[in-house]
DNA sequence: GATGAATGAGTCTTCATTCAT
DNA sequence: AATGAATGAAGACTCATTCAT
């Protein structure tokens, strides 16, 4: 007897489903700037509700409880990552050394971008995520795996064209460059660098790094 | 009137002074040993006592609270790593590209050595600490510091005498390198990898970093 | 565009606010009773909670912490002390021996009732109140001083209107006149007097002070 | 086979005994320091050890807890307090108006001289004891109640003898000098009174309590 | 959907007291 | 008699989560 709804039920179906998307949004902002601020352990529901002006009960309309925001945003930043290494950015994508080259830079700065858009979600990632519990801390060191995974296709897609020096030891060096991206995450949030500072760190890195393994 | 203490009261005290050590180190090592498994933040007083056979009463009378324990084995930590750094591994100790490159792989080894010895120690270093509270973030930032500081003397030593590239960017480079002793190390954590498979691991990194920097 | 608040969450606010101060009320009385029984340190804050039926965390919904309690109260004691203390029977209202006397009657018999119409506050306030922590004990003194204040106030009101003695010490005076009310008050509780033995008493006892102090 | 002990032995012993009382001395002193700075509750057996530079565990030898201090203070308070109301201030001494006024500021003096020697005894005794547990609290009430019969023995001499009023509610009156007595020995604490002021206190006091009763 | 009071499990920490040395 | 480490009971307080309204 369920019959199909009608048309006016629809539009404020949907309008609901936006505000909810919309409030997940905010409390997830609250979340981060509370987590950021005050760590997560040390943050309350209580804390990101009143961040809100909303009750901390509302809290669990949106979420199933505090640590499924982390997951959410962990999502968030897995596709935001996938979704930069696609296209022009894909492994297979550099057909000389050049390209190569600027696939690298490119790349680089498309990480900086993401980073920087919310500063906080490097700062949970690194210095809280792996603290809170065995499966987010798995899933952190799966996005690590994943970075070696992504490093190997690329050096592969280097070696292989033949640009990048033979005798690679692939993994390793993939862990290698991995190392790097999270060092300079790690100065930029530290030291609070400027863009251009950021841009040159990156410059430098990438040199240094080419070099090493360029044929 | 209080006189100088006999000597039978100072062997006493000497004996006591050391069982009291012993017991500190017991304790420390069944911390390590339950923040390892479950986490620091799920890991209760008791489960340390618990595993020590004591009394959770007891634990205070070696440290002051649960944090405590992280500062003493920083201390450590910091202190072997510093004698690790030492005469034929001090910055200026290699005077030419081949000595430069054994000293690399010295260090290497060292780091490697220090975080083989108990790898709940760099678990814990690198996953928990900066969630506990912020001075011990503070601290743990600060040995990335210090690990920055040396990278640019190691660096600044090689560029001066002339075998590395003299248009090196020194602290991104030591930013870098930082960064992939880090990488290298989550890598051994995680994959739970045998000495030689580290030894292979270390000496393709240290290649491929040499090859970036030298001239 | 928050607006207004609807009439009917108005009311539903008001309603619970109200529920709110029955049940802060009702925690004051439970907490006092069992003061009263057993002593302020050795009661805890379960034994409060169980006695009304209530979880010992609900009990932190309303006050911060077990001495809040004893603020409140000493809040509450002090707004009756100060108001048993204003027109017909404040320190200038009286106008000669025969009001003075019928006054100091009065204000005694105030002071009777509300001590009586809650035996557990002088219980509480004379015999725990000093030991539960330094801040404390300073407002209970503070009240000790103004009861001294008040006392000057009323005897420079007698001796100003000439029917005191002119030589007398006023401030000592004052004091002795608190201790009196203080050795009422603890024979009252001690000897868990009726009504009638402590109008007796008082009559007695302000009789004596009269006599002492009149021209 | 218990034989006499030899001499020596004796002498040794009575040596020891001594030497254990000036300890138990030693310890009553460190314990009233201790509980007149921060309260008998926040202070620690290890606090009055440390104090004296004793092991916590040798309180112990003395004493058989932490109570049973204020047990022993009592005892000598009541002791003394005995002893002050002998002789000529014994309550029959007094034979006319004279002797009796006399009397009556000796006896105050008496009582100021014993909470001067240590005015940490009465601050102990008035805002601590009662809160410790139900046994002392009935000790210092009992207190209270010898002081009451004194009172009463005191005033029953005088209206014998004819100078005091006939019609004085002599318990009543009791109770009300008691608690002058009171009043006086918390304003001297809390004001910190030097010796004159507090005879003055002492003797405007008497005075008014003298005019209120005699004939 | 929103609210916020109620819950109660969970933990750190303290400290009087004991006891082996 | 002195020591001080060990004990373990005890309690305050927090907070994620639930649920009646």
């Amino acid at each position: 007897m369920t019959s199909e709804p009608a048309p006016t039920v629809r539009r404020a179906e949907r309008k609901r489903a936006q505000q909810a998307d919309e409030m997940r949004a905010d409390i997830i902002d609250a979340a981060f700037a509370e987590f950021a601020e005050r760590g997560y352990h040390a943050t309350t529901i209580g804390d990101i509700a009143k961040r809100l002006g909303i009750s901390s009960g509302s809290f669990y309309n949106y979420f199933k409880n505090k640590r499924d925001i982390v997951d959410h945003v962990l999502d968030m930043l897995m596709g935001q990552m996938l979704a930069a290494l696609q296209a022009e950015n894909a492994p297979e994508a550099a057909q000389d050394a050049e390209q190569y080259a600027a696939q690298a830079l490119r790349i680089a700065g498309a990480v900086d971008a993401i980073f920087d858009a919310d500063r906080r979600v490097p700062q949970i990632l690194l210095f809280e995520a792996t603290s809170i519990d065995p499966e987010l801390t798995a899933r952190v060191m799966e996005l690590f795996d994943i970075a070696g995974h992504f490093g190997v296709a690329y050096l592969t897609n280097g070696v292989e064209r033949g640009f990048l020096r033979p005798d690679l030891n692939i993994p390793a060096t993939a862990d290698a460059i991995t190392g790097m991206i999270l060092a300079v995450a790690i100065r930029s949030l530290r030291s609070n660098l400027a863009a251009t500072e950021r841009r040159t760190l990156r410059e430098a890195v990438v040199a240094t790094m080419l070099q090493g393994i360029m044929r």
